[in-house]
DNA sequence: CAATCACTTTGATGTAACTCAAACTTTGCC
DNA sequence: GGCAAAGTTTGAGTTACATCAAAGTGATTG
């Protein structure tokens, strides 16, 4: 009997990825020769992720024209900053980012985790300024998203425009998860929902769902977690020693998912 | 010399209300007498929160065609709830809102206040269902936004379209703020920043900025603030006894704002 | 191959906030 | 108007997690 999990866990509204898994390089970061593999949003691995179904060739030869530029940053160095000018959305083609907030005293806190297919610079938006940070965790390719474009093409291609909005909706969703487990869960719970959020993500492009590299430090999962470096480190040994999982470096393998689910339900703190 | 405060308190991005202030019915939920103030969007008291600006007369009537209802909900009951059909969007043109999720368990999070001249729905895009419940904390009046037609404007109209975009965004940077709250401040910060957040936006809309009535329970700040109503009660109590704020029941009367934004910044935790 | 650096683990101690409890105040309702 | 229900305040004791500290483990580099 699997225990139920709050739907920002299981997060739904990303599909699967329903054709063969990836190859290992795609993903996580080793770069692409360009001349073997044609790159077109049409042919692209990710593109159940990134576009809409169902568009016909005029339509998807739009979309293929929108992205010009996939640019590779590197790992540690940042694709946007906090006030900079927002011209674009960015669609991570491979490799794994955080986003974070950097308030005046220094102090820091990470507010996502992306991977590839997954969107970037929804927050700039709003004020043409982009507010947070997106920093690469290791070597990535990104496809970079005019807005006006996007916007253009919006108009014209209905079952674009819906996904555009699809996409801005779920960002929301699932903010709105984080807020729910940073507000009434406590240490195990966020860690528990942590790593099975991570896993489903993973498992919806191809890889294991009880295997994970954490592309991020300890800190960096406390700091997106609300908790301290020591507490995440201490809460892995716990469920170490529980057998849920086993720890070796960044390589956690899941053994009981459900019990991390029954962690993730059953504690409730106030 | 003022404090410097995180962007997601001062939210810029919201623009001031620059007309006269609203009468109080207005903003805060007593019926309006419908023979006596014709409604459409281009006359509304809000307009300048709900509406692109700069729309020739044609898109004018485009947006005011719209809006077809104006239902008034009662103070304790539901807009919607987590699991309804997603269909519209609402934009509040008078009263209070609070969104929550439940969890199974039966634990409630309220991860949003909504007052007149915001929008309510946008979490039920993602997946064309409600993802949370929105419940009037005072009777309210909201207008009733079909998302079909707001798509269809939008792909006519492009200022209404980017204008739907920057409300989508704002709500994602709202959440992001509201993520830095949860993750790394202590209660004082959080509930500092909360009655600085609430003035600025009633000041927006043509109130005092030292007067706040909350229409809230002490328990759901508390959730919202991810504390215990105890712990709001006594924060509270201590920013009346060091001099910063004046508590009278539900009436909060800020005496010395720079005090709240000095505790909001220098206090990072972990 | 040392040596430095960045990250992680584990322990000991302190504290902010939770929990439980009781009194008090206000609101809603018959 | 009086009683019940809902909300608020305040106190005392407990606890989950932070902080401080030190040692351990790879990785990177001269």
């Amino acid at each position: 009997m699997s225990a139920t999990v709050p739907f920002f866990i299981l997060d739904r509204s990303v599909p699967a990825v329903t054709s063969q898994p990836l190859p290992a390089s795609i993903a996580s970061g080793t770069k692409l020769d360009k001349h073997f593999i044609k790159i077109a949003c049409s042919n692209c691995n990710m593109r159940e992720l990134c576009m809409p179904i169902g568009l016909d060739a005029d339509e998807l030869k739009l979309v293929d024209e929108l992205v010009t530029k996939r640019p590779f940053v590197k790992r540690g160095s940042a694709l946007f900053r906090a006030g900079d000018a927002f011209t674009a959305l960015y669609a991570i083609r491979s490799g794994f980012f955080k986003t974070s907030l950097t308030s005046e005293d220094g102090h820091d806190q990470v507010t996502g985790f992306q991977m590839a297919g997954e969107i970037l610079g929804l927050d700039g938006i709003a004020t043409d300024l982009h507010t947070c940070d997106a920093i690469a965790l290791e070597d990535t390719e990104v496809c970079v998203l005019p807005f006006d474009r996007i916007e253009e093409i919006s108009r014209e291609v209905k079952a674009f425009q819906h996904h555009v909005h699809k996409i801005m909706s779920r960002e929301i969703v699932r903010e709105n998860g984080v807020m729910l487990l940073l507000g009434n869960m406590r240490a195990e719970g966020r860690l528990a929902a942590f790593l099975l959020n991570l896993v489903q993500r993973l498992h919806a492009r191809g890889f294991s769902s009880s295997e994970v590299i954490l592309r991020m430090t300890r800190e960096e999962i406390g700091s997106y977690l609300g908790m301290t470096l020591e507490t995440v480190s201490r809460t892995f040994s716990k469920f170490a020693d529980d057998g849920m999982i086993t720890v070796n470096q960044r390589h956690i393998h899941i053994q009981n998912a459900e019990a991390l689910k029954r962690i993730v339900n059953h504690e409730p703190c106030h």
